[in-house]
DNA sequence: ACTCCGTTTTGTGTATACAGAAACCGCAAA
DNA sequence: TTTGCGGTTTCTGTATACACAAAACGGAGT
């Protein structure tokens, strides 16, 4: 399972930088300067710069006026413009994904995502297999799709969300309740109810939005 | 009125290569090669890779394999799929807008485009204050906003959206109508009412996609 | 001690040089 | 005629060198 091509230098770059932030060893706020970067991931500087123009593309980091650049910031603010965006996007593309949908993979899918609401108790090995979940759910639902633009859209929203996960420790009876939650916009695709698997998205997100804002308010006055 | 800064190499010759592939001077898949081109703008190399890099980004260009890059393609298909993330992006947009905007802006606004249902009767130049319109419209919109996520995603689709107009001439029927239906967003943003204010914007995209397809239809059959 | 100005340092923006890889061409063999 | 192979060319990917600009520093004057 050795990876194909050899990954180009502005590619394994890319690659680390994005990680970097979206695990939070870069953190928000940080200046970064191209020379020390390039040295310490051991490109030199032309590829290391076409990692940070795709970064700032993706949003993840933000050209300072003069000196360098530095990794954007994450208000309280920021995440409900994100879960605005997110709305608008997630409810289309389950409404379309309704109306397209192979019912034979949600049902697979389904399967699968019965197990989700014990998964939780199951310790960090649960929880990481719960993520997967997610994924796979976010997967059926894109190819359901079948639209490349919405779906990149999605990728970028999916994207600044990984960050916002990591700020929120999440208590395992609601992502109990997330699972549920799942499972009936699921029913609703293999049902092909678009106008349920809708509404059904708006609520979940709702109560995720409410889950986030907590989580982080109970994580900045608890320290 | 002297543009600040001298502009660097690499925005110049992204302005430009950007101009080019939305007017169109740059076909559809036709194939770029870098050292062609950066001895075209004036540049070298470095600063026009950076360039494509971002119009990759925009998803005007795809890297080809081997040699070099081209323009993307527009099909009929992407069209309508275009219009889904717009459909998504817009009718999310109006709703917020009607409820966080300021009514002055949205009154002179609505002031400015009582004059577009004429306009569009009145030659090149009044076609030309028609756009500008539309462009004051959707900056109005984006100011109401006040999303940035949303807003930079609404960018993205509306620079698509300009490709796509170059390949439908527009009758001055439709022009019309498509004034009186922004009108009637402009009224219930006005009025606060931001479900009519959603649900106009849905018909009006339903309208302006019908329109865009059958132009292109008559494109494509009268040649 | 504080401020202003010239100098030095440091970092970006751009050009160019170099290496490796992929496409192209021609020839020969089936 | 077609197919396979070697050499050649051309282009990309990366490193490096250079120029200019902006920030940090220091010294002189107040």
């Amino acid at each position: 399972m050795g990876s194909g091509t050899p990954l180009r230098a502005s590619e394994r770059a890319y690659r680390q930088l994005r990680g970097e932030i979206l695990d939070g060893v870069l953190a928000p706020g940080s200046g970064l300067l191209e020379v020390e970067q390039a040295e310490r991931i051991g490109v030199s500087r032309t590829p290391l710069r076409e990692a940070v123009a795709r970064l700032i593309a993706d949003g993840l980091v933000a050209g300072r006026s003069g000196r360098g650049f530095e990794v954007t910031e994450i208000s309280i603010d920021s995440i409900g413009e994100l879960y605005e965006l997110r709305q608008a996007l997630e409810i289309q593309a389950v409404r379309l994904a309704a109306q397209r949908r192979d019912p034979e993979v949600f049902r697979a899918l389904r399967e699968q995502f019965l197990t989700a609401p014990s998964l939780v108790l199951h310790g960090a090995a649960g929880l990481h297999r719960y993520y997967e979940l997610i994924d796979e759910f976010d997967e059926a639902i894109d190819g359901a799709v079948g639209n490349p633009f919405l779906v990149a859209a999605l990728r970028s929203v999916r994207t600044h969300l990984a960050r916002i996960r990591r700020l929120a420790r999440k208590n395992s009876t609601r992502l109990k309740a997330a699972a549920e939650e799942h499972l009936l916009i699921i029913d609703a695709i293999i049902a092909g109810d678009y106008s349920l698997a809708a509404h059904a998205t708006h609520v979940h997100l709702h109560q995720s939005l409410l889950s986030v804002l907590a989580a982080i308010d109970d994580e900045t006055t608890a320290d």
